[in-house]
DNA sequence: CCGGAGGCCTGATGGC
DNA sequence: TGCCATCAGGCCTCCG
C-alpha cells in the first residue's frame, strides 16, 4: 500500500537507477483506463520527451517531461522546456520498476527509454494510474499540506482539524487536508500520539495536536528510513523498483496487530472499522 | 459545505 | 482438494 514513504523510496530508487535525463521513445498501454482514457493522446504526449527531475506530491510521483535535453536535469526551476507532467499514482498494489521489456505479468503501462530499458507500471488490481497533464494545478487544488514540509506546523494541524467533525482517523486520511498519509501510517501516528482513532478531529486539544504533529512526522520519517512498508499479500505487496521489500513492517507498532498485546502496555490490540477502513488501536493507551 | 456509501479491481484467504 | 464468498483499501463520484 504505497503511502508517502513508499512513494518517496520509489522515487529515490528510480533516481539512482539513472532514468532522469533519458529520452522516451514510446509507450505501451494495456488498457486506456490506466492512462486516463486516450491511448493515442498519451503516446503523443510522451513520445520524444526527456525525463526531468522526479518529484513527489502527496502519494503522486511526478515526472516532468522536457522538450529537449536539459543541461542540468536536477534544476527544474531553470528548465524552461517543461512541456507537461506525468502524474503516477500507485494506489493499492502498484509498483514501478525498470526492465528489458514490458512483457511481464500485471504490467499495465510502460515507457520505453532511449537506453533500451522500460519503465513499467505494475498493478495487479489495475487501480494504478499514469496520467499526462500539461501542468499540475489540478493536483494542487486537490491536495493538502505536505506533512514533511516546513509549512506543516502544530498550529496548521490545529487549523485543519478545528473545522473537521470526522473521526481523527478519517481526518488523517483526507488528502485534501494533509497529503500522503494512508491507512498504515494513520494508525501508527495515532498510536504514537496516544489518541483514540474515533475522537473527532475538532475535539483535540493543544497538547494532543502537538503530540499528533510530532507523531506524524516521526512515523513518516521512520518509514522512509526503513525504505517503506511491505505489508501486503504476495503480488499486492509493496516492493522497490529493484524488487526488494521495504523493512518498515519490522517497525510497525499497531497496524494489523489485532489480538496481539500492545507493545507499550500489553493490552490486547483491537480492530474497528472507521470510514470503511480497518483501524487498529490500543484501548488502554489511546484515549 | 460536509460526510457517508458505492464502485473500481483481482489476489489472498478461509469456511465448508 | 476445490469452490465460493469475503476481504483488502486509495480515490473518485454520487447522494442526502
Amino acid at each position: 500500500m504505497p503511502e508517502l514513504p513508499e512513494v518517496h523510496t520509489t522515487i529515490e530508487s528510480l533516481r539512482k537507477a539513472g532514468i532522469e535525463g533519458l529520452q522516451i521513445k514510446g509507450c505501451y498501454v494495456e488498457r486506456e483506463n490506466t492512462v486516463g482514457g486516450d491511448r493515442e493522446a498519451f503516446a503523443c504526449a510522451v513520445q520524444g520527451r526527456y525525463i526531468g527531475s522526479l518529484q513527489r506530491r502527496g502519494k503522486y510521483i511526478l515526472i516532468p517531461l522536457l522538450q529537449r535535453q536539459a543541461t542540468d536535469v536536477h534544476d527544474n526551476q531553470t528548465v524552461d522546456g517543461i512541456c507537461g507532467w506525468l502524474q503516477i499514482h500507485l494506489r493499492m498494489s502498484g509498483r514501478l520498476f525498470l526492465a528489458d521489456s514490458h512483457e511481464t505479468a500485471y504490467v499495465r503501462a510502460a515507457l520505453s527509454l532511449c537506453d533500451g530499458r522500460w519503465l513499467c507500471l505494475y498493478a495487479p488490481r489495475r487501480f494504478a494510474r499514469m496520467l499526462y497533464s500539461s501542468d499540475f494545478s489540478g493536483l494542487e487544488t486537490r491536495l493538502g499540506v505536505e506533512p514533511l514540509s516546513s509549512g506543516f506546523s502544530p498550529e496548521l494541524l490545529g487549523q485543519l482539524a478545528v473545522s473537521c467533525r470526522k473521526p481523527v482517523k478519517s481526518f488523517l486520511l483526507d488528502q485534501h487536508r494533509i497529503a500522503g498519509i494512508g491507512n498504515i501510517y494513520a494508525d501508527e501516528a495515532l498510536f504514537e500520539a496516544s489518541i483514540h482513532p474515533l475522537r473527532a478531529a475538532m475535539s483535540l486539544d493543544q497538547s494532543e495536536l502537538q503530540r499528533l504533529h510530532h507523531a506524524i512526522i516521526e512515523v513518516l520519517h521512520r518509514g522512509i528510513g526503513n525504505l517503506g512498508t511491505s505489508l501486503g499479500h504476495g503480488k499486492s505487496n509493496f516492493a522497490l523498483p529493484d524488487g526488494k521489500s521495504g523493512e518498515n513492517q519490522e517497525d510497525i507498532r499497531i497496524f494489523r496487530r489485532t489480538g496481539l498485546p500492545c507493545l507499550r502496555c500489553g493490552t490486547t490490540v483491537e480492530r474497528i472499522i472507521i470510514g470503511q477502513r480497518s483501524t487498529h488501536y490500543c484501548p488502554q493507551c489511546q484515549k
